[in-house]
Parts: C-alpha cells; sequence; structure tokens
DNA sequence: CAGTGTTATGTTTACGTAAACATCCTCTGA
DNA sequence: TCAGAGGATGTTTACGTAAACATAACACTG
C-alpha cells in the first residue's frame, strides 16, 4: 500500500530448509568468514545464482514488490526454497537503518502490571511486524538504569518503551541519542515524553469511594513503593477523596508491592480495631493483607474491607475473593506500541499522557462496617 | 583476555551525547539515507576524520583492543564523546555474524513459571552481553509456532530458547536454519534437543511422599494441561509413586495452569468426601482450590491436605500458607543462557537434560487426615 | 649499522541488502 | 515504421564495521 510493492504474503513462509535438513551440526570453521559454525547460510547472491537472475531481482522477490515476471518469481521463490533463503536481518537494518525491534526497559517482572504490559506490548509489537527486546535493569539505581541505556543504545532497537518510574529515568536520558523514541509508563512526565498510563486516580476514587458509600467513616491505604509514580498518583487520590469526603486519611502504611510486604502491613493493621477498611495500592499486597488480618482474627470483610488494585486472575480466587480495581493492560501495551511506532514513523511525536480507565471489581471483601446498620 | 584484547571498559559509558542535546527532535529527511530522523548518527568516519586517525583506529579503540597508544586513545574518545557517537549495531552484527542476542520463544506470561524463568534468562543474558529478544506466540497451534519460528529466522538472533511445549515444536522445526542454536524448557526431547528442565520427577515424589507419610490413604491430582511436558511429567510420577506405595491413583483431574481451572476443580473435589489430599500441578491452580473447598466447607488442612507446585511467593500467604514444591527459576533460565550461549560459541553442543533440583516447603496447607491418630 | 622485531597506524576489502540509476525489451499509436 | 511509453531486469553503489593485509617508525641485537 504504502509504496508500489504488493507486499504479498511471506515468501518464505514454509517448508524451507528442507534441502540442508540432513546435514549435521558441524562445528567447524568454514572457508570464509571468523569460525561460523554449520554450513553459510545462503544469501541473495547465491539464490540468484541459482535462479539465473540477478541479486537485485532476488531482493525484489523477497521484498514483494510488483512489477516481476511471475515466471521469474517462481524461478526465485523455487530457489529460495531450495536454498533455504532467509534475508539477513542485520544487512536489512543496516541498509534501512531501522531495526523493526522496540526495546523495553524494566525493573522487575515480580509485578503483575508490568509482566502483563509486557506480554501486551509483545503481541502488538508482533502483530505490526516489531520484533521486542528486553533490557530487565537488576537494581534501580540510576547507575543501573543508564547502564540499560548506554547498551540499549548499541541494541538493535527503533523506539524504547520504559516500564518504570521515570524519576529514575531522568538523570539517566541525557545519553539517548536523539534518533531513539521514547514511550514511558508509570510516570507523571507528559511534559517530556509520550506517557501512557492507567487512570490510577480515577481508579483510586472508585474504590475509596466505594468503601465510603459502604459506611466506612474513613479508609485506610498500603501503599506502593515511594518511588513509584503509579504508587504515588494512587496515594495522592486516596488522600484527597478522603479530605473531600471530609474524612481524616489515617496515617499511610508503607509497602513495596510484594505479597509480603502485604502480609507486614497486615500485622500492623491487624492490631487496630479502628480500621474497618483498607484500599491497597496492588492485589499481591492485598493477599498478604488478608493472610496477615485472617491469623489474627480480623475476618474480611466482616471487621476489615479490603480493596485492591490490578486484577489479577487470582483476585477472583483470594479469601474472600477481592474487590478491586481493574487496569487493562492489554491497552496500555497496545497503545503504548501505537504510540512508539507513531514516533518511529514520524507522524507526529505528540508528547502528553494518555490515560486507559478502569473499572472497579465488586466482589467479596468489602462489606459495611459492623453496626452499619444502626445508621 | 580471549584474544589481544583488554577489554576495557566500555568507552562510551557515560555522558556521551551532550553535544547535539539540545537539538530539537527534527521529524524532517537528512540529507542522504531514507527519510531518517533527527541528525544522522555519527559513524567510525566522522569520529575518525575529528580525531585525526583511520576509522580503522576508532574500530580498535571501540573494541578495546590493546596496542593503542595511549594518546591516540583519548583523542579518539574525546571524539566519540563530541559526536556521541555509538557503534551501529546493524553494521557490527552483519561484519561478525553474530548479533549478540538470544530469542525467547514462549506461549504465554500468565504463569508464573514462564516469567520467572524468562525473567532469569533476560538476566543471564545481559551479563554475558546478550539481549533478549521475546517472541510471543498468540496461539498454541503448530501453524502460529511455525510462524514465529519464521519470524524468528529472520530475526537478529544467536541461539533460541523455548519456554514451551515441544512437542508442537516437532513439525515446525524443520525450518530452522541450521545454525541456530536451539534450548528447550519443559520437554522430553533431550535426545534432540538441549533441554534445561525442573526435576519434576523428584518435587513431584517428595510433594506425593509427604502426603503419604502424613498418613493419608491416597492422593489425588490436579493435573496441568495434557499437552505440556511438564504437566504430564508431574502426572506420571505422581502415579508411580501411588503404584510403588500400593495406592490406587484416583482419576485423574486435568486444570490447564489457571487459578479459574483449579477453583472448578475444587468444586467438583469438594463434594467427595474421600478426597483427602491433593497434589496440584501448580500453585496458581492450588489457589483456586483452595478457595473453592473453603467455599464448600471443607477446611484445609483439616479436612483436605493440598500441595502445590512452584512456590510462587504469593505460596506463602495463601489461606492457609501452601505447601509447595520450590522450583529454582533463576538456576533454569541460567542454565538455559549458558547452555545457548555454549553452543553459540561452538564449545560442544551437547545434547540431553539437565535437571534442576527442586525442595518441597512445608507451610500449613498439609496435615494428617482426620483420624489418623487412631492408628 | 644492517638486520630483526615490535609497536602503532593506515588501506583495502567484504559482510548482505536495496535504492538509484541504467538497459533492454515489447508493445502502442500515429 | 518508428518514436515513445512502460515493463522487466541488470549494474553500481553505499550502509557502518572490522578482519586481513600493508607500512612506517623505532628499539634493540650482535
Amino acid at each position: 500500500m504504502d509504496m508500489a510493492r504488493t507486499r504479498s504474503s511471506d515468501p518464505y513462509g514454509s517448508g524451507a530448509a528442507a534441502a540442508s535438513a540432513g546435514t549435521e551440526g558441524t562445528t567447524t570453521a568454514d572457508g570464509r568468514g571468523r569460525s561460523r559454525r554449520g554450513p553459510r547460510t545462503a544469501s541473495m547472491a547465491d539464490v540468484a545464482r541459482l535462479a539465473g537472475v540477478s541479486s537485485q531481482t532476488v531482493s525484489r522477490v523477497s521484498n514483494g514488490y510488483a512489477g516481476v515476471n511471475e515466471e521469474t518469481r517462481r524461478a526465485v521463490l523455487a530457489a529460495m526454497k531450495e536454498l533455504g533463503y532467509r534475508p539477513n536481518s542485520a544487512a536489512r537494518a543496516l541498509k534501512r537503518g531501522e531495526f523493526r525491534t522496540i526495546g523495553v526497559i524494566t525493573f522487575t517482572l515480580a509485578t503483575t502490571g508490568n509482566v502483563r504490559t509486557l506480554e501486551a506490548i509483545a503481541t502488538s509489537a508482533a502483530q505490526e511486524g516489531y520484533a521486542v527486546t528486553l533490557l530487565p535493569v537488576a537494581v534501580p539505581t540510576q547507575d543501573e538504569v543508564r547502564g540499560a541505556f548506554s547498551r540499549l543504545e548499541e541494541l538493535a532497537v527503533d523506539a524504547v518503551i520504559v516500564i518504570m518510574e521515570v524519576h529514575l529515568l531522568d538523570a539517566a536520558t541525557i545519553t539517548l541519542p536523539p534518533h531513539v523514541q521514547v514511550v514511558v509508563v508509570d510516570s507523571d512526565a507528559g511534559d517530556r515524553y509520550t506517557v501512557v498510563d492507567t487512570d490510577q486516580a480515577g481508579g483510586t476514587r472508585a474504590a475509596v469511594q466505594h468503601l465510603l458509600d459502604l459506611g466506612h467513616d474513613t479508609v485506610w491505604h498500603l501503599a506502593g513503593p515511594e518511588d513509584s509514580f503509579a504508587a504515588q498518583r494512587r496515594t495522592d487520590a486516596w488522600r484527597a477523596v478522603l479530605t473531600e469526603a471530609g474524612r481524616v486519611p489515617p496515617p499511610l502504611i508503607q509497602g513495596d508491592w510484594s505479597t509480603e510486604s502485604g502480609y507486614r502491613a497486615g500485622r500492623e493493621l491487624a492490631r487496630r480495631q479502628d480500621c474497618t477498611a483498607v484500599f491497597v495500592a496492588n492485589d499481591q499486597m492485598a493477599l498478604g493483607l488478608q493472610h496477615a488480618l485472617h491469623e489474627h482474627g480480623r475476618r474480611v470483610p466482616e471487621d476489615v474491607s479490603v480493596v485492591g488494585f490490578d486484577d489479577i486472575p487470582e483476585a477472583a480466587h483470594f479469601s474472600p475473593p477481592l474487590t478491586t480495581v481493574h487496569q487493562d493492560f492489554a491497552k496500555v501495551g497496545r497503545l503504548c506500541v501505537r504510540a512508539a511506532l507513531r514516533k518511529v514513523r514520524g507522524e507526529g511525536a505528540e508528547r502528553g499522557t494518555t490515560l486507559v480507565p478502569t473499572r472497579l471489581v465488586v466482589r467479596a471483601s468489602t462489606a459495611p462496617p459492623r453496626g452499619a446498620g444502626a445508621r
């Protein structure tokens, strides 16, 4: 569509490499080249020779350009098949100046949100013909982040999606070469980057309001780590809703997204008889919290109501099933890829934040406080 | 070490690109090349010109070869910094014939095991200077798998790690070019591929034996999907242990790894009063199972003992905390990368299976059956 | 002080692809 | 019958890097 090309269905689709299938996995160095293993992979020149055409014609067939005689095309395809030809992506990338690859920098795959987003990104990217290269950052220090970016720059990548708190990014960004596009998830830096994020505030409002509507006097909050913008946004919104409703926000409790930290927080909260409702910043912590509450004889939801955030598939099977804020990770991933590719294609590198809406899923972990009937 | 090189600390480490930092994100096409965005990125030739040396000397500095005069080296480094030079990975890959990238084909990131393994792979690979390219397969059909491999072949990848059931791989493999190395997780095809896997049988034996030792007459089994080798292996081992102990294996219950399927299975099992112990093929299903049992008034572990598999971080906070088989995903990932790289480097492409041991973690979801004290 | 290394650097070339340009046909229409 | 228009194909070249092969300068040795 975009040129004079036909973009026919992938010519290397299936059944290639049959010719050399029986070749043993030779580990010796071959004639030319530097100690590469196995029989050298066929190049366009090889195909061209076999088909009796020029390598340019092979290129044309390979890229699906119109204007190749049907007979010639068939001959070339046959030669490709016989030799098990595959385009060399390095040469292609070098020539075209693009890699058809999106890099994803993420800090951890331990949180469901990151994983689900990553999966959606990979799927969307694949649909667009892009591959996804993963760049894990072991420790969330600026040095590490900078190192990741440094590696990424030498990496074959057209755009970068960062699933991470940006303030770690701030100092590191300066080393980014100007042609690499960045999209960020979980950030408030919409003025500097393109940001795609879940509507943290909206989700939080729904969650907290739900608890207030049930009749709870106030709502406690188990927050995510301080350095997460998502966590911070949820905390801010929680405080705002309570203040607007004329309630006094109880002291903030700090977690780190992990189930374990939820458990620790739960042990604290179980002691407080005045705590009847908790908004937890993610489902994993909510699980730990429920565990602790249960262990200390505080029943959910009779004694304490709990609302989570994420709606991981497991949440429906917690004890009790968790009321939580559903995030559309798939959509976040899709939008990230779309934004990244729009940037790559130069179709308006608009900055700003795109918010993906959330939805409150009410299950069995929330109920009116005891004595609410008396009101 | 491996050559006459010094492999000095990365010359592009930090603070590069400062010169062109202020450049607006120009979206126009530049002079040469095809409509690339932004100021063309500096090449070796540019650096060489600025530093007053040949590009080969730049190459030597870039790759940390010894035998470059200290003064020259400094001049080159300064020029690199000023121009914000980054090696072009496509050209590098083309020249060297390798991409420094490992491809990972996986079917889903919904199961903790896959994710944890992937994360470990990415981390190990990064340490070895390799990037990881993710190739999600949407639907587990042979066509899809073949498509993934087809894409992968054109992708910049030196080796492939497959986290998937191999029988899907069987028919698809034929299209793999001979120089791409494959390592498989979760397979019994050790004769054809290099396989790294958790010691499914050992873990299962420990789990089932633990339940028998507690005094249960027999142990039920909630299995993973039929097409998973890991699931199949666990099922086989479960049956073997029971048979060896002279017990009759109860009918098999089929799940699909998901919490939801565990819940459905749990509803079935809750009805059977003769079921006092269940070995569940993964923790996520165990969560659903516990939920269903609880919902139907069957207490864990008083009425029914449950053992899971995986030891996900959440398992310690289930209600009750889950007794489960701990898998060392990190080690699996590391071994995969090591095997893949050994193949890439041609250091013995040994086939065969490497097993990573497991460990039974006893928590609160298992107990003797009621009336066991009467024995 | 010619001979022989050694060290530092430059020149040529090839990796595989695809854009740009150049041919060479075969029609069409006046 | 031939100019001209297209269609089909070939030739040249460049992408950025790095191996292989020069070369030049210098320090020793006997």
